[in-house]
DNA sequence: CCAGAATA
DNA sequence: TATTCTGGG
């Protein structure tokens, strides 16, 4: 879920044109579990493969990830690693949620109420080990890199954006920012254009942001610390609104958190989190070919794919240009940080 | 979610 | 030809 600042971020919308070229690092997870949650039937069954095994994520990955190349956009997935223990609330959290939703699920089919019961099954969405090593399996097929992060996917990404080895973290959650990336990329879940909307996305500058709140990046970590993330609670009382104008109030780290009554030498710890988050330096960032006898062999024969249809799709990726611009279209968000 | 068929 | 509906696994 992470941080909610819907209400008080305002993002710029670009074209899709405008990431012709650019790498971006997708969080993983946060992409499969919204195939999870949306690739099913009317009666909110995922789909599945002969033996009873879940497919809805690597349909959506498969299609996803050929309209991003097809669009001239360079994806790196980054996978979740092992948890930090101060996500271990927000996990059985959800872990709850999901069996409440498993009841709520029968009830509303019992009911007949089918849209009620696809929206409670998008709710109980699990990703096994053998989905993501399928996932893994499927990107390396299509000639797309992934890497895995040693904890948190989305600090992986904001990390490689920070180093400038890719453009910017493409996720739906905001936590990215928070990790220290320089551009967040949000809206990549619908890409559907016709000929007069050619598609467009949603994209945050860390710079813009900051500058639009009046907050320095550890007084926007303070400030989402007391909204709450998913690594520590939030304080009653205190959403976005709240928070955004306490932390505006610029009163340092350990003066603002008292303020609400919280204990600045744990939330310090979470602080250090994202202020200095785990990550790898060992990723290759290389786009290749598909080998469509792999993608074939693992959705087809394995999975139980129709084979016209995979087969269509992975040709579409044969006149894919692969290259990186050595220097890359200026983008008109490109020109506002320039300036700044 | 996306692709392709159906539709108007 | 652009938009809506349905099937996919």
């Amino acid at each position: 879920m992470g941080v909610q600042l819907g209400q008080i971020v305002s993002p710029t919308e670009v074209p899709l044109d405008s990431l012709k070229g650019k790498k971006l690092a997708l969080d993983a997870y946060n992409m499969l579990y919204q195939f999870l949650a949306t690739i099913r039937q009317a009666d909110g069954t995922p789909f599945t493969g002969d033996g009873g095994e879940v497919t809805s994520h690597l349909v959506g990955l498969l299609y996803r990830t050929t309209s991003l190349l097809v669009n001239g956009i360079r994806p790196i997935y980054s996978f979740d690693g092992k948890p930090s223990p101060l996500k271990l609330n927000t996990l059985k959290a959800r872990a709850r949620v999901k069996e409440r939703a498993t009841q709520e699920w029968e009830a509303a089919l019992q009911a007949g109420d089918l849209p009620l019961a696809k929206k409670k099954a998008a709710q109980t969405s699990r990703l096994t080990e053998p989905m993501v090593a399928d996932a893994k399996e499927l990107l390396d097929a299509l000639g797309v890199p992934w890497v895995q992060a040693p904890s948190e996917g989305e600090a992986q990404a904001a990390q490689m954006a920070r180093r400038g080895d890719v453009w910017a973290a493409a996720s739906e959650d905001y936590d990215t920012l928070l990790f220290g990336t320089p551009r967040l990329v949000r809206g990549l879940a619908a890409l559907k254009h016709s000929l007069r909307d050619t598609g467009s996305v949603r994209v945050l500058s860390a710079e813009e942001v900051l500058s639009q709140l009046s907050l320095s990046l550890p007084e926007f970590i303070v400030m989402c610390l007391l909204i709450g993330t998913d690594f520590n609670e939030g304080f009653q009382g205190i959403g976005p609104k709240r928070a955004l104008k306490l932390a505006q109030e610029h009163l340092g780290f350990e003066e603002t958190i008292r303020r609400v009554g919280g204990d600045p030498a744990t939330l310090k710890e979470v602080a250090d989190l994202f202020g200095n988050p785990p990550f790898t330096p060992e990723y290759r960032l290389v786009w290749t070919r598909p080998t469509p006898e792999k993608v074939m062999r693992l959705l087809v024969d394995r999975h139980g794919f129709e084979e016209a249809r995979i087969a269509r799709t992975v040709e579409k990726l044969g006149d894919v240009d692969l290259s990186t611009p050595p220097k890359p279209l200026q983008t008109a968000l490109d020109d506002f940080e320039g300036r700044t």
